[in-house]
RNA sequence: CGGGGUGUAGCGUAGCCCGGUUAUCGCGCCGCGUUUGGGACGCGGAGGUCGCAGGUUCGAAUCCUGCCACCCCGACCA
């Protein structure tokens, strides 16, 4: 960890500007709160996805995909769903443009073309799913349905930050209808646990899990399942949540099944999502002075090979040396390149790689072919060493597997010494404002939690499951079953 | 939406307060040559609606007004 880091994450877009941009991840584009996402970037995002569906496929789901405008009257069926979401709607009034005649060349609004019904830009997908849901089901032998989808959502924030709260952003939302409150529960456990397993495991992000306080919790949800990170600044992230809508898109779209005995109940039922968001909390877990660095397992490009060379015959007798080895690194399903750019001398790549975070780097010159050596370099601990070339295949599976693991150790003992527990709000409040997670009791009240947000800027991240000693509230006094997570967040 | 800030070449910028020749510098780009084990160097060259629209003025990147976008803080953000 670096020291300014502190210093330097208070403006995190001018980290995103010298790392993101740089490593070629994305760009501001010119329409307001969005970004372009670059080929780079794209290629994480590529990999988180294809890892995620991979899981939901083993867990019985299948993908669809639904439409991008929700008629207004569908989009206000569920109330509490569409209050949540009424204020960041990109709305659609108009099908048509015409030529503008004070201004030739110019495009105005077909005044005539005006819709009858607005059309919302999906914020969020439950009201089209759930309206077509109706239509699905009509037994228990039609459930459940488990269903998930890749796509763009719209939100009109207030504020906007890279990756963390674009207007747009790609991510997956599933959505699943079920004969019972307990298998609707069971499926939104599930997929918070998978994304727990994925985050952790695939991204090297620890997190830390529960439920939402009822403040947090998704707009038309009974309970929601999070996932929640620590940044390098101190700051938490939400990196997921799985929630259980209990039985109320149901009933605002009147989705009933005729159980075994003819009798008709309302469905229950899940949604679930993760987003862009992710390739943030990837920045800023492992990101250093640098540049970006990626675990191995979600690398677009594992290894890099940089040769140093004078002379053309000089690049194709370091191919030639390396060959056997590269292709025995394919075989093993490694994904590596040469960086054969004659218009680039070594230096500039090496940085180039760093900026870009791949995670293990060859070079070879004309020294290893008469050594029979390689140069490694490893991205997480900036550290390269001079190994015989007859190991590198074997190195190069031990660096995968010990950069995957060290990267989780280090954010995971960042988190540790960044969580404390208290037992009172001086305590709170001092704590609160050097960043990181502060467990404390809380009486369960909203006024309580409100208060500390006023007071602190920090909110209930999440209710974790175990942890379940009982103590009295650090506001009220009151009576609490057990500690939460609070932090101040993105 | 409130407060503050920024907008000048592909990127980063100087100039603005106090208006005045051909808009500064670096990176990058193009050409030639020399270089190549940690961001190369020399010489030559191309590239600009100074965010947009008005206004003041003999004259505006500079002053004024409006608008747009971005950044920070706040509000807001399942």
């Amino acid at each position: 960890m670096s020291k300014n880091l502190t210093k330097r994450s208070e403006d995190y877009s001018k980290w995103y500007n010298e790392l993101v941009l740089k490593a070629d991840l994305a760009e501001n584009s010119s329409v307001r709160g969005c970004m372009v996402i670059k080929p780079y970037g794209y290629a994480i995002w590529e990999k988180i996805q294809k890892e995620l569906d991979a899981k939901f496929k083993e867990t019985g789901h299948y993908n669809a995909y639904f439409p991008l405008f929700v008629p207004k009257s569908l989009f206000e069926a569920e109330e509490k769903n569409a209050e949540g979401f009424a204020k960041e709607c990109a709305v659609v009034t108009h099908y048509r443009l015409k030529n503008d005649e004070k201004n030739p060349g110019k495009l105005k609004v077909d005044e005539n073309s005006k819709l009858d019904e607005e059309l919302i830009v999906r914020p969020t997908s439950e009201a089209i799913i759930w309206n077509t849901y109706k239509k699905w089901i009509q037994s228990y032998r039609d459930l459940p349905i488990l269903l998930n989808q890749w796509a763009n959502v719209v939100r009109w924030e207030m504020r906007t930050r890279l990756f963390l709260r674009t207007s747009e952003f790609l991510w997956q939302e599933g959505h699943t209808a079920h004969e019972t409150k307990n298998e609707a529960l069971h499926e939104a456990k599930l997929i918070n646990k998978l994304y727990e397993d994925f985050v952790t495991n695939f991204m090297a992000i620890p997190v830390i899990t529960g439920t939402k306080s009822d403040s947090e919790k998704f707009a038309g949800a009974e309970e929601t399942y999070c996932i929640e990170a620590l940044m390098q600044d101190g700051k938490a992230l939400q990196a997921g949540t799985s929630h259980f809508l209990g039985q109320n898109f149901a009933k605002a779209f009147d989705v009933k099944y005729a159980d075994k005995n003819g009798n008709l109940e309302y469905v229950w039922a899940t949604s679930w999502g993760v987003s862009t968001r992710l390739m943030g909390a990837l920045i800023m877990t492992h990101g250093d002075d640098s540049g970006l660095v990626l675990p191995p397992n979600l690398a677009p490009l594992q290894i890099v090979v940089v040769p140093i060379f004078k002379t053309e015959l000089e690049l194709n007798n370091i191919k030639d040396y390396l060959k056997p080895y590269i292709n025995l690194i394919k075989e093993k399903g490694y994904t590596i390149k040469i960086d054969d750019r004659l218009n680039f001398k070594p230096g500039y790549k090496f940085n180039e790689h760093e900026i870009k975070g791949v995670p293990i780097r060859l070079a070879v010159g004309n020294r290893d072919i008469e050594n029979n050596s390689i140069e490694v370099f490893r991205r997480d601990l900036l550290l390269k060493e001079n190994i015989n070339i007859e190991n590198l295949l074997d190195n190069i599976e031990f660096l995968i597997r010990d950069i995957q693991e060290k990267l989780l150790n280090k954010a995971k003992a960042f988190q540790l010494n960044n969580t404390k527990e208290v037992e009172n709000y001086n305590d709170f409040k001092k704590l609160i404002e050097k960043g990181g997670f502060v467990l404390a009791h809380w009486d369960g009240s909203e006024e309580t939690e409100l208060k500390i947000k006023n007071e602190t800027k920090a909110t209930i991240r999440c209710i974790p499951e175990s942890n379940s000693k009982t103590g009295t509230c650090i506001i009220s006094g009151k009576k609490s079953l057990k500690k939460v997570y609070f932090a101040k967040s993105y």
